[in-house]
DNA sequence: ATCGTAGGCGCC
DNA sequence: AAAGGGCGCCTACGAT
């Protein structure tokens, strides 16, 4: 059992790592282990004799993996994968194996729950990582019960059932050939996003102190501090209240109320609404500019640099998947910093960043995912809206609204009026956005173009008001409307990355920010050229894995640039 | 005290 | 041009 057997290429190999002790493995003919107190040192050579893909139960692997820089292309998260299959995102070892083996979830296990299965007398065998129940035991779930290499072998081999019982249902689907490829380019984002979780986003320290001192002041020096510096911003808003009156201006229902005071009727103090009423009254310049400076203050202030930023590095929380229909989500304020704060990201001395984002790529994915001739058409040139435009006799403005309106379940105003246009005109594609909302209205799952499935939230409104089903259904129209497209486009945007990831290896070009259809890229300066040349080339070799139509065409800008504010 | 929800706003 | 889809994170507030 323990050896050091023949690895090939085509090879599924699944592993259960644990320092200081050693790694398990496990394929479908055999399976052994190797003792050894720096498993990911193993990991590594092997990777590099032989790449089979490597087979984990879930990102703790990957972590691992990540943290000790194993350069790894093929892999197959379980955990990952069944995200795709199932929806969702709240999983655990332990429900991906209750699912995959059809055990109910209800009781599921927990570690400390004593339970009559888990009686140390009880018939069960402590050395087999699966009860009596059928269910895994928690303490092995946890690592706790991984104390030996032949334990790790016994995991690692069934880690790798849980990927065998996984591909008949990627067969199952309505395109098996590209399930399974998601299923792959999913595992490798998982395992990307574990890099940028453990290696961060770069940042200038004092460039980012310098900004915040801009937007919000001088560090407070004490509670009492921070308190007189709130009450000073408050007073720029309520100095223009007459009469004089307090108002806790973080409260929107009080917001509301002082406006209304002030002779502004609204609905809600949102700022598009505020700017309507144009700069007649300066309370409303002043307390749009009250909220800015309050967001930048509260959520990218001193207490955000102290918290994620060390050693020049902004570090957040990077999951592959998290989003409804499939997207990256990214903690710590890495998808949302303002874009007047984003020459606090700087590359580090000797580097810059490759910038690159993808251009009009949901209305292209559209086209892809659809097969609308007369759509794909429209994306052989650089602005897909004007063909659209020249088409339906509208200006470009409109065009573009009417398609982004129609992606997104806009029902009201211009986009309306020209969604006529676009029925006419490219039915297949309006066709199957209608076919999703309908799917969705009727509380039906729908299925991106990889093939993960979108679960329909299954609220039943149980109180007869038929005001508020309506509302609902409808609401799940436009998710499910807008869903099949943004998840399609987020599993092309991975492959993206993930093919830039792989090729950029050779130049040490890290990729370090993801953003739905941005890319960051941090690489030495001699090599910028070559980079850049490289991502804009990753986008054929994307297009051309992940594309169901070979003559959609995909473009991206691309930018060598030392601070993230310089391009776009 | 701790939790979930809502309004609001940053980004795509 | 209209105010539609997604996410994370802030504050306030009511329920537990």
């Amino acid at each position: 059992m323990s050896k050091k057997p023949e690895l090939a290429r085509g090879d599924n190999v699944a592993i259960a790592i644990q320092p200081g002790v050693g790694i398990g493995f496990a394929r479908d003919t055999d399976q052994w282990f190797v003792q050894t107190p720096d498993p990911l040192a193993l990991l590594t050579e092997l990777n590099d004799q032989t790449a089979p893909r490597w087979v984990w139960w879930d990102r703790s692997t990957a972590t691992q993996i990540a943290q000790a820089r194993v350069p790894i292309d093929r892999c197959w998260d379980v955990a990952t994968v069944h995200r795709l299959i199932f929806g969702g995102w709240k999983t655990s070892v332990g429900e991906v194996w209750a699912s995959l083996n059809g055990l109910p979830l209800d009781p599921l296990p927990r570690m400390g729950q004593l339970g009559l299965l888990d009686m140390p007398d009880d018939n069960g065998d402590r050395d087999s990582p699966i009860q009596p129940d059928g269910h895994l035991r928690p303490e092995w779930i946890s690592g706790g019960s991984q104390t030996s290499v032949e334990r790790l072998a016994s995991w690692a081999s069934l880690v790798l059932r849980a990927m065998r019982l996984q591909q008949p249902m990627l067969d199952a689907l309505p395109d098996p050939d590209r399930a399974h490829s998601t299923a792959r380019s999913e595992s490798a984002a998982e395992l990307l996003c574990a890099e940028m979780t453990t290696g961060g986003l770069p940042i200038d320290e004092e460039e980012a102190l310098r900004l915040i001192g801009e937007f919000a002041g001088p560090r407070a020096a004490s509670a009492l501090d921070e308190e007189r510096i709130r009450e000073e911003r408050d007073e720029e808003v309520l100095v223009h209240l007459t009469p004089r009156q307090p108002v806790n201006l973080r409260n929107p229902a009080e917001v509301k109320a002082m406006l209304r005071r002030q002779g502004h009727e609204l609905p809600d103090t949102r700022a598009w609404r505020l700017e309507q009423l144009g700069d007649t009254d300066p309370l409303i310049p002043a307390l749009l500019r009250w909220r800015k400076a309050e967001r930048i203050s509260t959520t990218y202030g001193y207490g955000w640099l102290d918290e994620h930023v060390r050693d020049g590095r902004l570090r957040g929380g990077w999951a592959s998947s998290d989003g409804a229909a499939g997207r990256m989500t990214a903690s710590a304020g890495l998808h949302n910093l303002p874009a007047a704060m984003r020459s606090l990201v700087k590359a580090e001395d000797g580097y810059v960043f490759v910038r690159a984002d993808l251009g009009q790529i949901e209305p292209r994915v559209l086209a892809s995912v659809s097969g609308d001739a007369a759509l794909i058409a429209a994306t052989l040139g650089d602005d897909l809206y004007e063909p659209i435009a020249a088409r339906l006799g509208v200006t470009r403005d409109i065009a573009k609204v009417a398609v982004l309106g129609a992606m997104y379940g806009a029902t009201t105003g211009e986009s309306a009026h020209a969604l006529a246009g676009l029925n006419k005109n490219y039915p297949v594609a309006m066709g199957l956005l209608e076919e999703a909302a309908e799917a969705g209205r009727k509380n039906q799952d729908v299925f991106t173009s990889g093939g993960r499935r979108v679960r329909m939230s299954s609220t039943t409104p149980g109180d007869g008001d038929l005001d508020r089903a309506v509302a609902a259904a409808a609401a799940r129209g436009r998710y499910a409307r807008n869903a099949i497209v943004q998840g399609s486009a987020a599993e092309f945007f991975k492959v993206w990355a993930i093919t830039v990831r792989r090729r950029g290896r050779a130049l040490a070009a890290e990729v370090v920010l993801c953003l739905h259809d941005e890319l960051l890229v941090h690489a030495r300066v001699e090599h910028a050229s070559e980079v850049a040349a490289l991502v804009a080339d990753a986008i054929g070799e994307a297009a051309h894995y992940w594309s169901p139509d070979p003559n959609v065409r995909f473009s991206a800008d691309v930018s060598v640039i030392k601070h993230w504010s310089e391009a776009k």
